[in-house]
DNA sequence: CCAAATACTTGCCTAAGTCAACTATTTAAT
DNA sequence: ATTAAATAGTTGACTTAGGCAAGTATTTGG
């Protein structure tokens, strides 16, 4: 009599019903602002995306197309963001947010924060964590069956703090097993985050983590590059590239004079890349014992040139 | 450097945007449809709410009240649905699906399945559970968040395992507990669910399982009422006169003539309550052993007025 | 008995979104 | 090399969804 394949229907889309509850009840709270729901999340995606089309826009958030030019239109009259033709291919114009965007941004978050605070005021702490574990797992099973392109990669340029475990875990997997760095690497990892973060950008691949690099203010219009890895399953595919490219665009746009970073002498994947997009060694410390290994530090740096 | 609260902030966010995704891709196949996802809404709350009137639309999915006016307007011209103006007060208007109404509801709801099926094809069983499990964890951390009012309670006529499950064990639990049963009751109990079940009603206070009521069709036109029960907590709140009035209406609009019950002479909180909706004793068997008591069965019936 | 509340309806309006035809550019195919 | 097809975006004309406020009918509460 009970039939459970019908029960999973049924309780799934209970869920749907619920949810759709949840959100309706999130983003008429937002309304106090002048942008309409969809118009917040282009901003999102504008601001969170590295080197966001309109195409990408209407993709992501399911969009007509006419729709988001308009939205963009407004977006740009108001000089919240302003669109730069790429110079491989003049259909794509990207885009950018202004300070002045960034700012209303910064605001439109802040009120999405305090109405997820409102709902989680009343929670504890154990059940704030279990709300999040099981979200997390919806996304992890949901995700390949949502998606219909065949393998989506994106970089963004927020990050939790679930991000910064995957970065820390999967470098040292990968660090201790290849090139058999001892466990010195792994606390210097966690140090590292001590740093003050300007920006982190986390690639993904069909949702799950696979890659990232941060920047680190280091000194006026002088920005550091860290961080950077890219997941050996996920290598050869652009990836590392599309990080680097994400952040030396924020530099320029941000007005950064120059990058440097610092790395070893035998990281044979990231040399050639670093080379390709312009760096160049600048300095060359003395061999040392650390990690466990013989190693020579380097400092690599990229000249960057203004906006034009 | 590591913030977890704002952590938890971002993760909510996230499950937002990729929910808010998922729902868009559910509904955006249901458009081949005449209908609009709200007015599929509407649709599948007056089927499945007893005694629905416009209102607690409007309330439930919340919807302008005109809004809601205009499409129960062009469901009743398109005789999916019919109003009964309320005797005790003539301001209310239920609402009931008719035959072709039915028949529509059922083909959004074949859509409606096939949909989630389609998502949940390439899951295994065990990502099945483990998807549901969060689902329903998601729900009960949320619901107290999201109503307004202090307390809600609300009858569908829709029923998963879970309710069932609820209903066997809070049974057990109190006639154990409170009248001695004994294990042959939990196996009868059990036994039960093999009838065929025309409908059950479940009763939720604040998403919270709280009572039932089912139907099954014991012959031509007579309607047999079975798993009456009202977690004690919740009791004295008239949610058992709201339960056997769902049932009582639901016949009445299916042309039903007599309904009749079977129970046994000390269950002291429903007898007064049969005795009010117009139900007699009319059978009165001897005094036997069963479930580990003296108990004697009796059987009551209620004769319908026809829909007048 | 009258003012306030409740359940619903209606007219009028605007925001949100769709559709199809258009330009500009690139790519692929003969 | 030339041309058709594809891609990225734009624009004008349109539909739908939904909101607001003033209305009716009925009930409730002081």
């Amino acid at each position: 009599m009970i039939n459970v394949e019908n029960d999973c229907r049924l309780a799934f889309r209970k869920f749907n019903r619920f949810y759709t509850d949840v959100l309706g009840f999130l983003n008429e709270h937002i309304y106090d602002s002048p942008f309409s729901l969809t118009e917040t999340r282009i901003l999102f995606e504008i601001y969170n995306t590295s080197g966001c089309m309109a195409k990408d826009i209407q993709q992501n958030l399911n969009l007509d197309g006419g729709y988001v030019s308009r939205i963009i239109k407004k977006f740009e009259k108001e000089k919240m963001i302003y669109k730069q033709k790429s110079k491989e291919d003049a259909r794509n114009h990207y885009l950018f947010v202004t300070s002045h965007g960034e700012k209303i941004y910064k605001e439109l978050e802040k009120k999405a924060n305090q109405q997820v605070d409102n709902i989680m005021e009343n929670l504890g702490q154990e059940q704030q964590q279990k709300l999040v574990a099981s979200m997390n797992t919806i996304q992890d099973i949901l995700f390949s069956s949502l998606k219909r392109t065949e393998e989506s990669i994106s970089v963004r340029s927020y990050y939790t703090s679930e991000d910064l475990k995957n970065m820390i875990e999967q470098q040292w997997e990968f660090y201790n097993r290849v090139h058999k760095w001892d466990e010195s690497f792994l606390a210097y990892l966690h140090e590292t985050f001590e740093a003050e973060i300007e920006r982190i950008w986390i690639a993904e691949s069909n949702g799950q983590f696979a890659g990232s690099i941060g920047l680190v203010n280091a000194a006026e219009k002088v920005g550091q590059l860290r961080w950077f890895f890219v997941n050996p399953s996920f290598q050869n595919k652009g990836l590392g590239t599309q990080l680097i490219k994400s952040l030396i665009q924020y530099c320029k746009h941000s007005n950064y004079e120059r990058i440097f970073l610092w790395t070893v002498s035998d990281m044979e994947t990231a040399r050639p890349l670093y080379k390709k997009m312009g760096f160049e060694i600048t300095e060359e410390k003395a061999e040392v014992f650390m990690w466990g290994r013989q190693l020579i530090e380097e400092r690599w740096d990229l000249e960057l040139q203004t906006k034009s």
